[in-house]
RNA sequence: GGUUCCGUAGCUCAGCUGGAUAGAGCAACAGAUUUCUAAUCUGUGGGUCACAGGUUCGAAUCCUGUCGGGAUCACCA
């Protein structure tokens, strides 16, 4: 299926008719040619020039000589410096947008039988989801989408962060400050809700911090404690966690109820469970407006003692000591990075350690070959230290293990800072983006004579092909700077342009009707520019998505459709489509219209954005 | 300090398994519609691809170093 090949076979074939030589696939170079020269397809013929001891044009000649013989598509050639540029045969076209047309899900690959599990999302239920989960769910789940496309079965899921002392904060502020207050009672989102509560538990601290610098025993300390020349806030900032751990009354309290949850009190265990069912609700809500969902949940209630056993099992293979207090380490100074703890000398575990268990847990439930996890770039040391270690316990699915790392998402005015207030709320920007589509959309007018709930799906498609678009585009590993402004436009290289494309190709359609020979396009001769350049970018397509697939970059098929769409609304633009001169033309061109058509649905589906069909 | 990622136009980003004169969008300016959706198209201006070496016929791309920025280096998660 891969319409390159074709074209790369035919050069190996004249290299080894015209000099008896022999190259491989992979150490030829093919590119579309320049727009600035004549042809379709470039070989790149400098690496030959060494061997064959004769001058780039001599080669470039004998070859393209060759192959307008002996190869039917190629009906003209142009050799210019080391570049051998061939152009290719109506004929070839034809047969290649037949092809496209026959493939059933053009672009994507047919089942491999192996599953992969990607994880996403994973958020803890203290606060509600913001900007830098957006990047990581779409991410995730585009993740998810190009790998299914890529033959693979994918299950979907999150480590939802449901215990810890984080949590127990938003559920002791409800306990002082709520006076039975509820999502329902306030009309507030459930995660905001108990975002609101955990809020309020810093702001409380934060004052009886503030009490404490002033009282006689925090001016001692600060008098005794502080290096010579420590700036005083500096000094206080340093000593925030010690005071949470040693002085602080609320504290103390968020650290009993933490021992309490841990010990299955069942009055804490009550108020946590509906507290975090507020949350999911809230949760719930987000992610139906993101359009993504989850195939299997895992909590960290569940799996935060996970990993013990490993720790035994690793023991007794050698992959990790035993300190004499107890504590248990591997050592992974051979290959570049330093002794890492996976047991506590209490004998508790670490993070790690419950990864650890985790992974193991996954492959028990699931059978795994693979598994991503979608976290933040600083989390990268991490994994590192987490796949060795899962490698030297010599688990099935080491060689498997992808950490799909993002750089993380920075506002034009610097970093989001939840102190200050600057973090962007998922909810409200999708609201945002939503009500700029519905501006724009009213000063063209074009919906207008729709149903009322159809505009409002209209809508919300086109503002969240603006939000996601704007992030996905950008290669995950590096960080991004989100402008808001910039996020809500939807001119130019933006998800509506691209849904704008499209959305004209389903009005070609609805207006094509009936009269269009089915075959009468296969009639089609003396393509246009326009429309070769079309199925170059169509026939590139299981190349992009496969390409996708095996660098879990979903930016590079947002870059595709872009280019597509473009060379689409080129299209559009310079010939006639419904009013061509001929009738094979205008078969051909409502033929490649619709094909444009599905693969830019496809592209979209793979990012996790929909296509409305009027816009 | 060690490790690691990033640095391309005023701004946001492509291009990075080495190939021709480094591309888009935004912003600015000038145009295009009696005709399929102008959320479109065309054009103009805008570059020391951070810097310096190296490898190569050829480097934004690979290697080394320097500078700048981020992250990370807990018996935290």
């Amino acid at each position: 299926m891969d319409f390159l090949k074709g074209i790369s076979a035919s050069y190996i074939n004249a290299v080894k008719a015209c000099f008896q030589l022999e190259i491989e696939q992979q150490d030829l170079s093919i590119n579309e040619t320049r727009k600035d020269f004549n042809g379709d397809f470039t070989f790149v013929i400098f690496p030959l020039v060494k061997q064959l001891k004769k001058s780039p044009l001599e080669i470039g000649n004998t070859l393209g000589n060759w192959l307008i013989v002996n190869e039917p598509k190629i009906v003209g050639f142009e050799t210019i410096q080391g570049f051998l540029n061939v152009t290719l045969s109506d004929k070839f076209w034809l047969d290649t947008l037949k092809l496209i047309t026959e493939t059933l899900a053009f672009g994507t690959q047919p089942a491999n039988n192996k599953k992969v599990l990607v994880e996403f999302s994973s958020p803890n239920t203290n606060k509600p989801l913001h900007l830098g989960h957006i990047r990581n769910i779409l991410l995730g789940w585009s993740c998810s989408k190009i790998l299914a496309a890529n033959g693979y079965d994918v299950i979907k899921t999150q480590v939802i962060n449901d215990r810890g002392i984080a949590v127990c904060k938003s559920m002791l502020a409800w306990q002082k400050f709520g006076n039975g207050a509820t999502p329902e009672s306030t009309s507030v989102k459930g995660d905001h809700f108990v975002g609101d509560f955990y809020v309020r538990f810093e702001t409380e601290f934060k004052k009886e911090f503030e009490l404490f610098q002033k009282s006689p025993q925090g001016i001692e300390l600060l008098a005794t404690q502080r290096k010579a020349e420590q700036d005083v806030d500096i000094f206080w900032k340093e000593y925030k966690n010690k005071y949470f751990n040693e002085y602080s009354l609320l504290g103390a309290e968020a650290k009993e109820m933490l021992l309490k949850w841990e010990s299955g009190d069942e009055d804490t265990k009550s108020l946590w469970q509906t507290m975090n069912a507020w949350v999911y609700t809230g949760f719930n809500a987000t992610y139906d407006k993101l359009g993504v969902n989850f195939d299997s949940l895992y909590y960290e209630s569940d799996t935060y003692l996970l990993g013990k056993k490993a720790v035994e099992d690793g023991l007794i293979k050698g992959v990790f000591y035993r300190q004499d207090d107890g504590s248990v380490w591997v050592n992974l100074e051979d290959v570049g990075m330093d002794r890492k703890i996976v047991l506590r000398s209490d004998g508790t575990s670490v993070y790690m350690t419950q990864d650890i268990g985790t992974a193991q847990q996954r492959y028990e439930d699931f059978g795994v070959d693979k598994m991503v996890y979608t976290v933040a770039d600083e989390q990268d040391y991490h994994f590192k230290v987490l796949f060795e270690i899962l490698k030297r316990l010599g688990e099935p699915y080491a060689e498997g293990l992808h950490h799909l790392s993002y750089g993380m998402v920075d506002l034009p005015t610097g970093k989001m800072k939840s102190r200050e207030g600057t973090v962007v709320d998922a909810d409200d920007l999708v609201e945002e983006v939503i009500n700029e589509a519905r501006n724009m959309s009213s000063e063209r007018g074009e919906i207008t004579a729709l149903p009322k709930d159809e505009q409002e799906d209209i809508l919300r498609k086109i503002g969240m092909a603006a939000l996601k678009f704007f992030i996905i585009k950008v290669q995950p590993k590096k960080r991004m700077i989100f402008d808001p402004k910039e996020s809500v436009d939807m001119q130019g290289q933006t998800g509506p342009y691209i849904q704008n494309a499209y959305v004209r190709i389903q009005s070609i359609k609805r207006k094509a009707g009936k009269d269009i020979l089915e075959d009468g396009w296969t009639m089609y001769v003396d393509l246009e520019e326009p429309e070769k350049a079309l199925i170059k970018h169509l026939l590139i397509f299981p190349n992009v998505v496969k390409e996708a697939g095996e660098q879990y970059d979903p930016s590079s098929i947002a870059n595709f459709a872009y280019n597509l769409a473009k060379a689409f609304h080129r299209f559009y633009h310079d010939v006639r489509i419904l009013n061509a001169e001929t009738e094979e033309a205008k078969a051909f061109r409502s033929k490649l219209s619709e094909e444009v058509g599905k693969v830019l649905f496809t592209a979209f589906d793979l990012l996790g954005i929909e296509m409305p069909d009027r816009m």
